[in-house]
DNA sequence: TCCATATATCAATAGTTCATGATATATGGA
DNA sequence: TCCATATATCATGAACTATTGATATATGGA
């Protein structure tokens, strides 16, 4: 990953609906939703839902695929973990300890 | 955290000088740096550091300490904390392997 | 082929953000 | 007290971003 890229991630994220968008699609895990159905959930509009989900689908943070006259879009997680990685590459000044400790407290979830 | 406080975080970081700040203050370690050294390290002028440093700090990304005439900077991990978990919260539908997949795919720092 | 539905694209306006130069504040030392 | 250094703030113009209404494209069914 490279900084441009990082930049374009975090920037996908920062925005309300496009945050909504992904926090709901990490709920949803890797079945993910409708187009339709992710606009209806969040009461956006058709063609700004739209134009928030390929910015984060350009962004890398989201995949879709065609199905007949539907879009489902879901979570790219191998592309996520790049970006985390990124971000917290050589953490803790390299100590282990202190980077295991760091980890913990961010990796609460579930 | 509220989606606000969140996108604030987010917003901090799709910057390319500030993204390479913070990248620089989790290499740093708990030590942090002081601003002046951050922005020789990063070849930035005074001013304009010094205003990305506090959209940082504002965030809550970083936290500051006084120390004489310099100002020593780092992150602060429990609200990097808090934001991965906003980001995660729920995730994969509930389903611990699926989550648990998820996590270790993303958390391969160190 | 024609229509309805699902999604994407376009153009325009309004709002936001960035780096810069100038200046202000704060601390330490002479 | 005066000066030098470290950092912060302010005002401005340029660049970027979001939402909207209108329209286009694509698919499935009659």
């Amino acid at each position: 990953m490279d900084i441009k890229t990082a930049i374009t991630h975090f920037s996908a994220l920062a925005q309300e609906t496009r945050l909504e968008v992904f926090r709901l699609l990490v709920k949803a895990g890797s079945d993910g939703m409708l187009a339709g159905d992710i606009a209806d959930a969040l009461g956006v509009r058709q063609n700004t839902m739209s134009s928030n989900l390929s910015v984060l689908s350009n962004a890398g943070l989201l995949q879709s695929q065609r199905e007949g006259r539907f879009i489902r879009y879901s979570i790219d997680f191998e592309n996520l973990s790049e970006l985390l990685s990124f971000l917290m590459e050589d953490c803790c000044g390299g100590d282990p300890e202190a980077c295991q400790a760091a980890i913990d407290k961010i990796m609460k979830c579930c």
